[in-house]
DNA sequence: CTTGACTTCCGAACTAGTTAGTACATTTTT
DNA sequence: AAAAATGTACTAACTAGTTCGGAAGTCAAG
């Protein structure tokens, strides 16, 4: 399976597929669906219109299929932060560390989720891959807030969808209003002092509100 | 300036142009600038495709007046809260509450701003109106913080700006990820009962972080 | 290892339907 | 009468999706 002649066309669907969704995963993020335009996403492609149907069949489809890719990269990311050996404030500390890193490095599917918000998340409704998705960050939240509570660590039971809530929010809205906050306040919320300042306060904010009654 | 014929045309500019900005409103806010159409918008009102052109000029013109008129609509709304008498710890509830009770009242808003950062804050640069804006906010918070501070309340002094983005994401992520995370977690976030315990917790969240050190 | 038939993959040009915006005439108000 | 406001009907441009033709890969038989 070497590289065959220089000139001629290789099929390479595997690629060409991925090419696709990579370039519709931008388009996508910063028109909207009914923004972003197929002749658009054809071009920046290496590929051609005629293949996004072949591919995908619609744009809307496209849509789906980017959104579900995005969301897959996520999970794999997500899980593996054994935080089962930490003591509860580290474990706590941690994974909200984790979850302000992934918004802030991936500013496509932050959008991508507010693009959906503004359809009713009716894309995410119709696919089951997404759905089943992010429950199991609940317990891990809710096993960190029981050890807690055990050793003394916090003071008050929250409900931990609510506190992933809480921490989602934060993280969410540093990147999807960062336009709009930017312009109000005239505050760069890309800058690394900002960003270090609001990676600590964000978990000095849920921890405090634990710890306290 | 009383009634005029029962079925002659009345002319009646000022109520044209609310007809045509509300309905626009509604069409922006649930279809995105390049989802709304202006057919539909035309339709729904009761005047013409052509009035709109008459009276806006062009989409985007028609999108950006929505736009303001939103943030008009909070500025007024917003101030006039007397919260200098108020002890800190409760001047801050307040204004959280009010913050929060803003946003949840007027989706359309959220959504309009969340649909005004896909496309990068660029409506809202062009327009003054818009930009000279909150920053009272700002200085509400930091009489606050100072407040506090002074007589023991607080022990923290924070940044107000970092103050009041916390504030919002949380309350703004509420009712802008609504569907998403309803979607993923099968919660409705619009239950009464939610509504009120998130209505405190953010408060207390807020309250116990410029309580601790 | 060559042939050829079949499948998969791809490109260029076209189309039918939609959509933002306009021309022109008419009515209302001052 | 002049100016402001409105209605009807149209158009030019755009855009999602398709048609048709053909090149590249696969595989079995000779």
């Amino acid at each position: 399976m070497a590289e065959r002649q220089i000139n001629g066309r290789k099929n390479d669907p595997q690629r060409t597929q991925e090419d696709i969704l990579d370039v519709a995963t931008e388009e996508f993020s910063t028109h909207g669906l009914a923004g972003a335009r197929v002749d658009q996403i054809a071009e920046r492609t290496r590929t051609s219109k005629r293949m996004i149907y072949y591919y995908f069949g619609s744009k809307e489809a496209l849509y789906l299929a980017v959104l579900e890719r995005s969301y897959r990269k996520i999970r794999t990311l997500e899980a593996d932060l054994e935080l089962a050996n930490l003591p509860p404030e580290q474990a706590l500390r941690t994974l909200i560390a984790t979850t302000f890193d992934h918004d802030e490095a991936n500013p496509d599917f932050v959008r991508l989720v507010s693009i959906e918000n503004i359809h009713h998340a009716a894309h995410m409704l119709r696919s089951e891959a997404i759905r089943d998705l992010n429950v199991s960050v609940i317990q891990t939240i809710e096993a960190i807030i029981d050890r807690g509570l055990a050793d003394g660590t916090f003071r008050r039971r929250a409900d931990p969808i609510d506190i992933h809530m809480m921490i989602s929010a934060f993280c969410f809205f540093r990147v999807s209003n960062r336009y709009t906050f930017g312009t109000i306040f005239r505050r760069d919320l890309s800058e690394p002092q900002t960003i270090e300042r609001h990676r600590t306060m964000i978990a000095d904010a849920v921890v405090s509100y634990l710890k306290s009654r």
